[in-house]
RNA sequence: GGAGAGGUGCCGGAGUGGUCGAACGGGGCGGUCUCGAAAACCGCUGACCUUUCACGAGGUCCAAGGGUUCGAAUCCCUUCCUCUCCGCCA
């Protein structure tokens, strides 16, 4: 969400950033409905203030023992009342409309996000590592998977249908290492407070960060509750401290969560259906930090430097890129993309999605810090990274790490994880 | 799921229809005192919205949403949440 005065004193900057982001959004009517509002919200406010002075005057006369002087006042008041009831609805509904319609508006561009109109223009900024080269035909996950014996989507359609898997043996073990390396790097190394949080949230929490009202098709409701399956633990965390005011003290918080994460993919039809690329139940460890308005952009690239330590350490090649304006999601500022190399594809796919909202999310979600020097609290600035997606990791190191026989070797720093298994060889 | 008790400001906790945005205590901030500190004493200390160039003015907020009333933190209804006991369950 943007400030108020934002859109009333500058719709230009705003039509400059949706023509920027290639999108549409119902500025005008919001710009339009804002004014009826405000309008009518000032008229409503004057009966009110006569309101209070009457009922006051009436409550002294009373006191008084003024008794008919009192009820003489009375009819008048109660015409008053009925003027105010029906001015009230109005204003409300009014009112209702522009925060709706301001929720729909995206968020500002940082100055750094290059121009473009869709992923085609997005930036690479570095790279690390190097593919390997193999001297035999390498296989996709999809093919390397199920010969183990370590992966089945059929089993898993049985189950669920489409955009599902089964792991078995050394492949569910091998998720389960992946999670608990990314995770104690991040707490033990990175100084992230790792938190375990609920797989559902309300729809409050779900505004707090931008994925409603706009987005709803994405996520998986709970029929008859206020209650929808994460699509990230993004929402969750983030939404930790929603309508508290933290002491400046305490900032930065950095949290790293473990969850399943949960997308419908409605607008997906045909694009990665084969796979654990894109699936509607996936692991994810993510990271999460609050700052203050000076120091997010520091957040960012220090957030994304965690993340690419993962890959580093589990040597996978990867480029890190920036994403243009036609590509940065709704809620962010700045993003960058993490995309670790896939030999089974023959091309590099986003594993890690790192983003600055700036005090986007913060304002949705009344996140606010009370400075050090005192005065009014601030809106905080939320950074949000992957480190990493789990699945899409299980399947780099299946596509870098095999051999020619269809083996898999397991990368080092997860053996300790695994009962020192080195090899995942067909059950 | 059943029975009961609750949800008030940064915290604790009063307040059952009329100067209540809310007593009192604690915390925090400032001051007096002191070489300094403690103690004591004094003062200040919520958020949001509209309006105004500004000073200021007005409105809203006592879990949330409705209702009664000239007037609601206080009365009524609904929902949510917390706690205790029982049931059930991992």
């Amino acid at each position: 969400m943007l400030p108020r005065e934002l859109f009333r004193k500058d719709p230009e900057r705003i039509r400059r950033m949706l023509r920027s982001r290639h999108t549409e959004a119902p500025l005008d009517r919001l710009l339009e409905v804002d004014r009826q509002w405000r309008d009518l919200l000032t008229t409503l406010e004057e009966l009110k203030a006569r309101r209070n002075a009457g009922s006051k005057e009436i409550g002294l006369l009373f006191k008084d023992g003024k008794r008919d002087e009192a009820e003489a006042r009375k009819a008048s008041m109660s015409r008053l009342g009925d003027e105010i009831k029906d001015l009230e609805e109005r204003t409300s509904g009014l009112e209702q409309e522009v925060e709706t319609l301001e929720l729909t508006i995206p968020n500002l561009l940082d100055a750094e996000v290059p121009e473009g109109a869709n992923e085609d223009d997005n930036r690479e900024i570095r790279r690390w590592g190097d593919p390997p080269s193999f001297d035999f035909s390498c296989q996709a996950h999809w093919d390397l998977g199920p010969a183990l014996g370590i992966l089945d989507f059929e089993q898993a359609a049985k189950l669920a249908g489409a955009r599902f898997a089964v792991l078995r043996g050394p492949g569910a073990a091998l998720e389960r290492a992946l999670i608990s390396f990314m995770l104690d790097i991040h707490t033990r190394e990175h100084g992230y407070t790792e938190v375990l949080t609920p797989y559902l949230v309300n729809s409050t929490s779900l505004q707090g960060t931008g994925q409603l009202p706009k987005f709803a098709d994405d996520l998986f409701h709970i029929d008859g509750h206020d209650l929808y399956l994460i699509p990230t633990a993004e929402v969750p965390v983030t939404n930790l401290h929603r309508d508290e005011s933290l002491d400046e003290s305490a900032i930065p918080l950095r949290y790293c969560a473990f969850t399943p994460c949960f997308r419908a993919e409605a607008g997906s039809h045909g694009r990665d259906v084969r796979g654990l690329i894109r699936q509607h139940q996936f692991h994810k460890v993510e990271l999460v930090q609050l700052t203050t308005p000076w120091t997010a952009s520091d957040a960012l690239e220090q957030l994304t430097g965690h993340a690419e330590v993962i890959l580093q350490r589990l040597d996978l090649p990867y480029r890190v890129m920036t994403l243009c304006s036609g590509d940065v999601g709704f809620s962010a500022a700045k993003t960058y993309d993490i995309e670790v190399w896939l030999p089974g594809q023959d091309r590099y796919r986003e594993i890690s999605s790192c983003s600055n909202f700036s005090d986007f999310q913060a304002r949705r979600a009344h996140l606010r810090y009370r400075p050090a020097e005192g005065g009014k609290a601030r809106l905080l600035h939320t950074v949000n990274g992957s480190g990493l997606a789990v699945g899409r990791t299980l399947v780099a190191v299946l596509e870098n790490y095999q051999q020619q026989d269809g083996s898999v070797v397991v990368p080092e720093v997860l053996r300790p994880y695994m009962g020192g298994m080195e090899l995942i060889e067909p059950i």
